[in-house]
DNA sequence: AACGGATCTTGACTCGTTCAAGAAAGCAGT
DNA sequence: ACTGCTTTCTTGAACGAGTCAAGATCCGTT
């Protein structure tokens, strides 16, 4: 799912050199969306050996603050990163076990940004977050 | 803004025990709608005396369970509490000072709610968080 | 007034994340 | 390729928000 030098490009395309982790950590996030540092952690080490989780913690700082990655935080989780940026999608998070997956924005753009009454406040971006039940906690509920 | 016998009353409509930590819990967020849990604490230990911060968080999670508070938490947030709850309304968060106001639901309930495409999630809520810059750093920026 | 279960106190502890100092590695220029 | 400078990684400690657990206290009912 991304060759090792389509990462080293991306990197390169935001000034960031090329290190093994921050490769590691952007093949990790492709391959799993919305993992947490956790999780990314131990892919990381699946692929490199040992390597310290401080260092997965900077990298996904650096990815982030230079847009290749984006984090999200959903109210009771931890961090989580996904791969996919520059389009404002959304989330469906499982109440029940927390997974996440992607939601189009449904009603595009300009609306998602109108708010009625802004209290002065400059908004530049909307996130929704969708709360619910995923198929598989769903189906065992039904039981 | 709400006498102790109304947070009485409160608390009894919905089978709590009335204590003084859970008045005074009660009180301080009506007071300070999206405070944080250590404004809380102080709040009611300006109120109460001494009260251990574990009280506070029991306390704080039953109001909340029993519907008569609502936690918001903001990415890169501690967990705040408001007591307007029972509506749709969404928050504006300042990326600069982590402020937070409240925000009616400019479409209406039932576009918030769809989703094109939602992987087959039961969807019940959608939380929208508009990110931004309130008056005060924006004044401060300006400068 | 007394009882029983809910609530509060106390103190330890967990977990995700950050801080700090030195070692190692990437990359530009020779 | 080699140097040297800077960034990045390793190591180990620390932090803050929140939770767990056991016993004391309080609320509300009998």
């Amino acid at each position: 799912m991304g060759h090792t030098s389509d990462f080293e490009r991306l990197l390169r395309g935001v000034d960031l050199r090329v290190t093994r982790p921050r490769v590691a950590v952007l093949s990790a996030v492709h391959d799993h969306p919305h993992a947490d540092t956790d999780s990314i952690i131990r892919a990381v080490r699946q692929d490199l050996g040992e390597v310290s989780h401080q260092a997965v913690y900077d990298v996904l700082r650096a990815l982030t603050s230079a847009g290749l990655l984006r984090r999200i935080q959903p109210s009771g989780s931890v961090a989580r990163y996904e791969a996919r940026v520059g389009d404002n999608h959304h989330h469906v998070v499982c109440r029940s076990c927390g997974s996440v997956a992607d939601i189009d924005c449904a009603v595009g753009h300009a609306p998602c940004l109108t708010a009625a009454e802004d209290h002065d406040f400059v908004i530049d971006e909307a996130e929704v977050t969708y709360w619910g039940t995923c198929p598989r906690c769903a189906a065992q509920a039904h039981q």
